[in-house]
DNA sequence: CGCGCGATTGAGTAATTTCAAATCTAGTGG
DNA sequence: CCACTAGATTTGAAATTACTCAATCGCGCG
């Protein structure tokens, strides 16, 4: 088992625990990939085949307005897993493009493959719905900074929650993710 | 089987099937409870021991800042959910509350029995991750919303998907739940 | 060295909030 | 049935916040 097999590995006994037997069987639902950086792995209007968990490296979800602007919705760095999830889960034409911001490896999952390692393994159906709940929660939390929040405190809330992912990304995609213009996310930094 | 009942089941089996008897052992996880309007059910700082299933009414899920605004949230209509996830989940201590807007009934569910009823039921299982997975597509549009849109387009994409929502919530709590002030959205609205 | 991307700054404009007051409406009790 | 009240909605005006557009600055990479 290589490091990064070690990684999703890992990622998963946080939530639940798996024999060595298990895991093999787990890995072989997945597809290991390597992209460059600056790679656009999944474009607006293109099916969906995998979910990614992503075992090195940074990616982004974000959809491109009419108007021509890029509003970001999800990072996904190392232990993270990322996708179009609404077109992925449905068969439906993607609205998010899902790119690379550093060279990456992932694992990727097909849906059939997803499904079918939830009804073969119990365990693994449990740790997904358990992810899924807790990037519910994330997303709630979110929202309740969006709404109730000036931009300057969302700014602060997320270089708490994710310092490193600060460091890491340009404040142009920051400000996307926000929902602010980089210019006031610019004057709001000395705050 | 009462209506009530069926509405459950209905519900669920809009996702998974169940026989008769999966069905009644369902059932027997949850508790059936009826509410007043105005009922709290759960209060910021509190424990949460229920999830709940609204089989008939309506109930909102909200925070209070410090400085004392209401921030909405969700909303729970009939054949939603609604519970504050993170401390259901987690065990710990309410950031919400949550309330009846109408007079309702619900079915409880504790943590300990959807766990118990997870394992015990691999399909049930399946159910809540696949309305887990449903939720978390439904509020990354919400947040797309947020960051993308201008306050009167927030307004008409919630008009479009829950028309029925805006008729039976007083306007000041559409505009908490769409991060604007209810004096803005009342100035929205002619347009 | 120079290019290009990212970040910053300034000025003017647009959107939204706040505070205050007026208006409307549905439900209640007499 | 009417008067009353509490909640909900609307409106106005001033203040704040954020956006846009344009120009500049800084720096790392080729």
């Amino acid at each position: 088992m290589n490091q990064l097999e070690s990684k999703l590995r890992h990622h998963i006994e946080q939530t639940i625990t798996l024999t060595d037997d298990e895991f093999a069987q787990v890995l072989s639902y997945f597809k290991p990939k390597v992209f460059k950086k600056h790679h656009l792995i999944i474009q607006q209007g293109d099916y969906v085949p995998h979910e990614y968990f992503v075992a090195k490296g940074l990616m982004k979800a974000a959809r491109t307005s009419a108007e021509g602007k890029e509003h970001i919705i999800h990072f996904a760095m190392e232990n993270g897993w990322i996708t179009d999830p609404e077109a992925f889960h449905n068969g439906t034409k993607a609205s998010l493009s899902v790119d690379c911001l550093e060279d990456s490896t992932v694992f990727a999952l097909t849906l059939e493959n997803k499904e079918k390692m939830c009804r073969d393994l119990q365990k693994m159906e449990s740790f997904f719905r358990k992810k899924t709940t807790a990037g519910y929660i994330a997303l709630q939390k979110r929202i309740m900074c969006l709404i109730s929040s000036k931009a300057s405190d969302r700014y602060h809330y997320l270089l708490e929650q994710y310092p490193d992912l600060i460091k890491r990304v340009p404040k142009t995609m920051i400000a996307s993710y926000l929902g602010v213009s980089r210019e006031t996310l610019s004057r709001l930094l000395p705050v």
